[in-house]
RNA sequence: GCGAAUGUGGCGAAAUUGGCAUACGCGCUAGACUUAGGAUCUAGUGGGCUUAGUCCCGUGGGGGUUCGAGUCCCCCCAUUCGCACCA
């Protein structure tokens, strides 16, 4: 033990030394490694982690420490209960914000990134999480990013990454692509983005859809949250449908989830991009189709959909043929449809689609009812439970079940089509033209005969790193500021000797976080990106807690790679988190989110200054429950501030000329009274149920409550009172810490064991049963406990309160319960 | 529009199995100590009342089940979050 702890003095009478206390258990903590993660793998594990942060410029805000809080108290009390607990924390420090900065001042981001690192690492500190400091990871380490690469190489092995021209959402103010899901965020912004072909790395999470979604019902996940993940995933059973083109050899392939509609078929619709619109078109039409596909063009998804509200759309001058009945039907282009779902293209059927409808109906086009039940002259009928197929041949007469099944057969038999699953699920957009992020471990080589190759790095070539370069400006061709580094961009491929150029793209944020999980377990393993043995141990997370904001993205993509490393043997699991646990924002004392814009927002450094870490910890665990969204309250934190200075009063004499905390009086060595045991033992059960069950709040009201009473006696039995310091432990540790060291113990309380509660102590001997007239409470009688249901109707009857309610009535019914009441119902 | 969650004092909230509604904290009121109180301690604090009674009402609104409902069922309203032309 290094630490000083020579002068715990009074110095603040009315407020116990939190300022002394904190920063010196803090250095106590840290000096002997208290909170290093051991290796014993025959203890039970248990693995709590946070979502690592993105380190801003900021630095912290108290939405961070909230979660936090709530997984170290779990950690402590983990550890006290025997377990090897893993409670890592690192840094997600690819980003926007680093780089933007750099644009603007040329400060490298690596500059930036690390003094932001230090300043959460300090604050995070001040807080006291128990965290194995020596496990800290960084994305942006190139020991890290080494491993990054390792498993892009694995995912290219495996076929799951690819390159493709795809349509991409370019962003020219950032000069970059962006991925659909950051779309609306930057549009909120005032940013414009809109579509535009571009090569790209994209990873084929699609290949996963099933299993993502289907193993979604294992987990111990908010019941919201998974059908976020449903919804993004979006899957529906439906059929492919081939229509010929009238009078070529060409057809279009569309996607149904309405097979049993095919009869009421009257037009088709390509979306504007479709590779066929071009083929089809008639002369006469060019020009209109021209106009409309470049007013298309200019729009994004967001507002070709949400914002339109009419429909548009332009004829092609074909005609597609009904494979049902052979009718010749129009082909359109409309933005309504979107090249990005199914086929890009759809049969409409206006009598049973809403959209159809609006759409036949604006450009007159025939409706037809094929499903009798509702009145498509007024509305499209949608319902798939009560119609019935009319007008349609084979299926006249059957409900949508069997219709479906029956039009499936047909067309796989006629080869016509086939059942088909559909996904709303696309594949990741995992390359950005960006400086700072992972370079692809990738190299396009060169041949003699002019084809390009599209090459991996070798294993041993890894980590490849970032060159350092002038500008950190998009280079505005859409490509990244790495393309203009020739020196870095032009190689050669060690294998054949052939001239290569380095993929100048880098990967998106989240693929340092796929996997930062895993990184924990074996931090600084240069030989493997997790040992075997060690994953096998620690994997998977028992507890996961951070923010909805991740609720698709991060989640959906670090479930995607643990799937391919679980395919390829490297992790044992199918799912990387068991339990995850959202919680809350923090809004600002007057109820808005906070923003520096509404300057409603509080630094956890004020807090920690003003009141110490213990009361910012136990605050942000009282205000209720951890899911919910709550209201900051200064009020609220004086409130548990004054809790732990009673805590302190309770054990130390209030004497401001004290120049070290004496124990006060009332602190006894003397059995403990009955009463005393009967608190403690109630509140060892409650504050160790509430922690397993994440409800804080109580588990801090029931500490109150024992405080409360513990403050009116004279003579405070010393094991009871020092048994009641391990129970604070996890939410206050410095404070716990301090008295179990002034209560004579040489070593931290961290290890030490969580107290056992003895039922006789939590269980009254006598129980105050309600005795009530027709359901109303007349009265309250002290029983013994168990006292059966009939001595317990006697005695209410003979309860004169209850007399006067029962007088010159006849009794109806008794109800009693044991221990509970006895209910007499009258008439 | 679709889906999910949530509605309890002046405020944050509690009530774990259908059994005393409002624990705990804030705020407020009164008192004690004090030169002083923005410290501390004690007591009180859902609403109503010509009968101040251990009376009546009371958990978003309406109905129902039950001896008994904040809790279970049905309908409605509000708020928050998510999704949103997904064929």
């Amino acid at each position: 033990m290094f630490t000083d702890f020579s002068t715990t003095s009074l110095r603040h009478s009315m407020r116990y030394p939190f300022n002394e206390i904190e920063p010196r258990w803090q250095k106590y903590w840290e000096e002997n490694k208290t909170f290093k993660t051991g290796e014993d793998f025959s203890m039970p594990k248990y693995y709590v982690l946070d979502m690592f942060p993105y380190p801003s410029g900021a630095g912290l805000h108290v939405g961070h420490p909230e979660g936090y809080t709530a997984t170290d108290i779990i950690a402590r009390y983990k550890r006290m209960r025997g377990f090897n607990v893993l409670h890592p924390m690192g840094w997600d420090a690819f980003g926007l914000p680093a780089e933007q900065y750099a644009v603007k001042t040329g400060v490298h981001p690596a500059i930036t990134t690390k003094q932001n690192v230090e300043t959460f690492r300090r604050q995070l500190k001040m807080i006291g999480f128990s965290y194995d400091w020596d496990r800290e990871v960084n994305t942006t380490d190139e020991k890290y990013m080494k491993w990054t690469q390792w498993i892009f190489s694995q995912l290219h092995k495996a076929g799951l990454a690819y390159m493709a021209e795809v349509p991409v959402n370019w962003c020219p103010e950032l000069g970059t692509v962006l991925a659909n899901e950051e779309v609306p965020e930057q549009i909120e912004k005032g940013f414009t983005v809109w579509r535009r072909p571009m090569r790209q790395w994209m990873l084929k999470i699609t290949a996963y859809a099933e299993r993502l979604l289907t193993d979604l019902d294992e987990l111990d996940w908010p019941e919201s949250l998974k059908e976020m993940q449903r919804n993004w995933i979006g899957r529906s059973e439906g059929a492919e449908v081939r229509f010929d083109i009238d009078a070529t050899d060409d057809s279009i392939t569309v996607f149904t989830t309405r097979p049993d509609t095919l009869w009421g078929a009257t037009y088709m619709v390509l979306a504007p991009e479709h590779p066929l619109v071009d083929k089809v078109t008639t002369d006469a039409q060019r020009k209109a189709v021209a106009a409309y596909i470049d007013a298309a063009s200019r729009k994004n998804d967001l507002e070709r959909t949400e914002l339109a509200k009419e429909k548009t759309g332009v004829f092609t001058g074909a005609y597609a043929v009904n494979p049902m009945n052979d009718e010749r039907i129009p082909i359109w282009i409309a933005d309504y449809v979107l090249m990005t779902y199914g086929t890009g293209a759809i049969m409409a059927v206006p009598g049973h689609d809403e959209r159809d409808w609006e759409f036949a109906r604006s450009f007159d086009l025939p409706i037809r009812e094929v499903i009798a039940g509702g009145n498509v002259d007024e509305a499209a009928y949608t319902d798939t439970e009560n119609g019935v197929a009319v007008n349609s041949d084979f299926i006249d007469g059957l409900g949508y079940t069997e219709a479906f099944e029956k039009v499936v057969v047909w067309l796989e038999e006629n080869g016509r089509g086939r059942r088909k699953v559909n996904y709303k699920l696309r594949d990741w957009l995992f390359s950005r033209q960006r400086y700072w992020g992972e370079p692809f471990p990738i190299i396009h080589v060169k041949h003699p005969d002019g084809h390009e190759e599209i090459k991996l790095l070798p294993e041993d070539a890894l980590p490849l790193t970032l060159p350092t370069v002038e500008s950190y400006k998009p280079s505005g061709t859409g490509e990244s500021p790495l393309a203009t580094i020739e020196s870095w961009v032009n190689t050669t491929d060690s294998e054949t000797g052939l001239p290569a150029m380095r993929e100048t793209n880098t990967m998106p944020q989240w693929a340092g976080s796929c996997w930062y999980y895993l990184r924990f377990m074996d931090a600084h393993n240069d030989e493997m990106f997790c040992d075997k043995e060690k994953e096998a141990y620690w994997g998977p997370v028992d507890l996961y807690v951070g923010g909805t904001e991740h609720a698709v993205l991060h989640l959906l993509y670090a479930r995607f790679w643990h799937k391919v490393l679980y395919d390829l043997g490297h992790v044992s699991s199918k799912e990387p988190f068991l339990r995850l646990v959202n919680q809350g924002m923090i809004l600002g004392e007057d109820g808005r989110k906070m923003s520096k814009s509404f300057g409603n927002v509080i630094n956890p450094d004020d807090v920690i200054r003003d009141y110490g870490a213990d009361t910012l910890r136990l605050f942000e665990m009282f205000m209720g429950p951890l899911e919910q969204v709550k209201p900051w309250n200064t009020k609220g934190v004086e409130g548990v501030h004054r809790f732990l200075n009673r805590v302190w009063r309770l054990f130390i004499k209030e004497d401001p000329e004290a120049a070290t905390a004496e124990f006060d009086a009332s602190i006894q060595d003397v059995e403990a009274d009955t009463e005393s045991l009967r608190l403690l033992h109630k509140t060892i059960k409650k504050v160790g149920e509430d922690i397993e069950a994440l409800r804080f709040n109580t588990a801090i009201s029931q500490m109150m409550i024992f405080v409360n009473e513990m403050n009116k006696k004279d003579v405070r039995p010393r094991a009871v009172m020092e048994t009641f310091v391990l129970l604070l432990a996890p939410f206050a540790p410095h404070l716990a810490e301090e008295l179990w060291r002034l209560m004579g113990h040489e070593a931290t309380l961290a290890r030490e064991p969580w107290p056992a509660f003895d039922p006789v102590y939590t269980v009254d001997d006598e129980v105050e049963v309600i005795l009530q007239v027709n359901g109303k409470l007349r009265d309250k009688l002290l029983v013994a406990k168990g006292t059966a249901a009939a001595d317990l109707e006697a005695a209410a009857k003979e309860n004169e309160k209850v007399l006067a309610h029962i007088e010159g009535k006849t009794v109806v019914k008794v109800i009693a319960v044991p221990d509970k009441l006895v209910n007499i119902v009258v008439r």
